[in-house]
DNA sequence: ATCCGGATCGCCT
DNA sequence: GGCGATCCGGATG
């Protein structure tokens, strides 16, 4: 790191920006890793940025789950492409989300981020978000998190190593505080355990226990 | 706290 | 033509 770098991050609280061979791992390595690293997006309408509590891997063209599952399209374009940069997709005919491509170039494998705990630019989120009464719901979910934000498809292939879109590092979480789970919202693959979050975060969009798993019963004590 | 339907549209079958 | 890597508001226990 550089000194101007060093001062930088020692300013901000946080560390250096995320080089592309972070990227160029498993992608359940870099889902896990991510966890605890800053998102930030300097948009032309405003600078906001959050610790990443939750992420979820997508490992490529045989995980039913994966986008890529379809094969090469116009759509999955940036999942085939080089590590490192954002995959962001479109939803329900009114969400984006957004992605980190991973692996290496042909291999079309991503980490989706899911939810951030917000650290700058809360008026800013606020807003964009409708102001919602309470702060958790900014950015505890994958559209969510976009939106407070200001992600789009215009962002769609963007590196994450340099502005005005950036990952950077920041403190790590220990594997006590690492929780994994089955992916969310999916059908296909719906048990492979490729989500993770931090414990007790209140920004984290669902609690360990996702949907299509049986919930603890009445007197059942789980935890 | 949990469940359900509606919104809305690009993408693949 | 059907279905999402979602979110929100309203109804119900």
């Amino acid at each position: 790191m550089t000194r101007n770098a060093a001062l930088s991050a020692r300013r901000s609280g946080i560390g250096p920006v995320l080089p592309r061979a972070f990227y160029e791992r498993d992608t359940e390595l870099v889902a896990r890793e991510l966890l605890g690293a800053v998102l930030r997006y300097a948009s032309p309408n405003g600078v906001a940025a959050g610790r990443i509590v939750e992420t979820e891997a997508y490992l490529g063209e045989h995980d039913g789950a994966c986008h890529a599952a379809a094969g090469l399209t116009q759509r999955t374009r940036w999942l085939y492409g080089p590590p490192g940069v954002a995959y962001v997709y479109f939803v329900y005919g009114m969400h984006w989300c957004v992605n980190a491509v991973t692996r290496a170039e042909g291999l079309p494998s991503a980490v989706l981020i899911r939810a951030i705990e917000p650290l700058h630019g809360l008026a800013r989120m606020r807003e964009r978000r409708g102001h919602p009464p309470r702060d958790r719901d900014l950015t505890n979910g994958p559209g969510k998190v976009c939106a407070a934000l200001g992600i789009t498809g215009a962002l769609n292939g963007a590196r994450f190593d340099r502005a005005p879109l950036s990952i950077r590092l920041g403190e790590a979480i220990p594997d006590s505080d690492a929780g994994i789970s089955p992916r969310i919202g999916v059908s296909r693959a719906a048990d492979w355990p490729l989500r993770w979050f931090i414990r007790d975060n209140p920004f984290v969009s669902r609690p360990a226990t996702p949907p299509g798993t049986h919930r603890p019963r009445h007197g059942v004590h789980t935890r």
